[in-house]
DNA sequence: TGGGAAGATTTGGGATATCATGGGCAAATA
DNA sequence: TATTTGCCCATGATATCCCAAATCTTCCCA
């Protein structure tokens, strides 16, 4: 499976249009019969967008379909997990327009910092981003990092 | 499968009309020989009007069959399911005309937030959908369902 | 090792299609 | 005849598509 790994910054346009890092698009490739190659939806406790390739996303959405549609539970599960995802696809150049809701999430302005995290990214305001890695960082540490066949 | 996905606002007119979101109009083109697209009905619990398409309530109907149609329990639940349902079908530009009585029930004026849940969207007065969304999150998160990847 | 050159990538902007919305008209209703 | 309902067209706003300029990388060769 492709990854998504580093950093990239780059701008949004008049028109609300970012270019997704070229290193990223590989992975995005929309499935042949499906609209959307991306689904993006605001992070539960950051202050940033996550984009999630569609597979993943589905797959992210499997634990729903084991439950009674008229629960409670499905029906909150439902309303968190699709009422602020938005399906997209980019144009013939790679690149995508935020919904509006998503920029005031994120603090968004003319400038956003894609952070690769593995299967998924994120997108950040510059300065969130960095308080992001650094205390990322630094809880990683203090939690002893050690991540199995890692060694240092 | 196509899937609701997203939240959209759109206004009722004079008339009444109010434009079904394009993203969402795919999915309820009706199938050939059936009449309707869509399916309107009441939220039990919640106040709001719920939007399924075709297939999808016939599918929602199908414990019904197994139901010995004299039974009890067959009433009952054809009642809750049929009786306050409407079949509608969009005009040519993608607009339905709300009935009134699911208009009262969701408390709506001249703004109607629609709302994507997966398999079926749902139509709230804006206020009434901005709570929503605050309380799902609570409870889906409270109960405990975090979301693989989504979180850290 | 440094300078170009070729190819990618990001960014800009104009043309075009789509969408939300408003209003008109005619058939249906009462 | 007054009122409503459904059907159709018009319009402005917005998003999408497409082409092209500006940057940045990478690679090659002197």
């Amino acid at each position: 499976m492709t990854q998504f790994l580093g950093t990239h910054v780059n701008k949004l346009d008049a028109k609300g249009r970012i270019s997704i890092p070229a290193p990223f698009r590989a992975s995005l490739r929309a499935a042949p019969g499906e609209a959307a190659s991306l689904v993006l939806r605001p992070s539960h406790n950051l202050q940033c967008i996550e984009a999630w390739p569609i597979a993943a996303f589905q797959a992210l959405a499997t634990p729903l379909e084991r439950l009674d549609v008229f629960s409670e539970e499905h029906d909150d599960l439902a309303a968190t997990l699709y009422a602020d995802a938005y399906p997209l696809e980019a144009d013939k150049e790679g690149r995508i327009v935020l919904p509006e809701s998503l920029v005031a999430h994120a603090g968004l302005s003319d400038t956003a910092v894609f952070m690769g995290l593995g299967r998924i990214f994120q997108i950040w305001e510059p300065a969130a981003a960095d308080r992001r890695r650094a205390e990322a960082r630094e809880r990683a540490r203090s939690r002893g990092l050690t991540i199995a066949g890692a060694s240092a």
